[in-house]
DNA sequence: TCCATATTTCCATGATCGTTGAAATATTGA
DNA sequence: TCAATATTTCAACGATCATGGAAATATGGA
């Protein structure tokens, strides 16, 4: 991940609104929601909302597939990866305090999830 | 981390000026920078500069102690740990695709540093 | 083809942000 | 105390951003 891509991908999560729209689609997981299902949830009218789906889609942070009339929308979570580990490596390069802390809460998560879903 | 805490380090990383300067002080380790050295390397007016650090260290992202007539910042490596964790653990809750390539980046990151640094 | 549904695009407005010149503050040494 | 250095604060400007109303586009069903 080069700068150009952290920088929008730190912008697309520096504001309140779609920060809370991409929690959602996390929580979602890999089906994703409807935009007009997270418009409702969000409590935002639907054209502000695409503004910010839009927004952190060119970030690369959640991509869209159409089904039937709807849109649906899910998080990206390879592009999320890619931001923690340019934050550890590229951001705190030598700074094993970083990197040790961020192992264990790396394992913290992996011991309680089921390990099919490891993808690496 | 609460959410109110991540949107601030984003928002603050989230400008390439900002960034920029973040990662200098990152380079330059505990030790920091004197305001004006970063000044000068970052190639803007001190007042300007001067605005910058105080978003970051708003952000809680750097410090700053006075060292004579110098203020000299430095990054607050902890606070990014935090910021990592966050992006993993709350944003991503249950991805362990997620966790796994982050766990992979953080072993390769400790594996070819002293370990007498490792403060966990 | 026509209508209803789902979403986006266009446009305008108010708000926030980034930068800079000028003035103010803090420290050091004489 | 005075002058020099280092940095910040203040005020103002131009630029960018977020939002929502209205119109446009795309899909599905009758």
């Amino acid at each position: 991940m080069d700068i150009k891509t952290a920088l929008l991908a730190f912008s697309a999560l520096s504001q309140e609104g779609r920060l809370e729209v991409f929690r959602l689609l996390v929580k979602a997981g890999p089906d994703g929601l409807a935009a007009g299902l997270i418009a409702e949830r969000a409590g935002r009218a639907p054209n502000t909302l695409s503004a910010q789906l839009n927004l952190l889609q060119q970030a690369g942070l959640i991509e869209s597939r159409r089904e039937g009339r709807s849109i649906i929308y899910s998080a990206c979570f390879d592009k999320v990866s890619d931001l923690i580990v340019y934050l550890m490596e590229d951001c705190c390069a030598g700074e094993p305090c970083v990197a040790s802390s961020v192992q264990a809460a790396a394992e913290r998560a992996l011991c309680c999830a089921p390990s099919s879903s490891v993808t690496s």
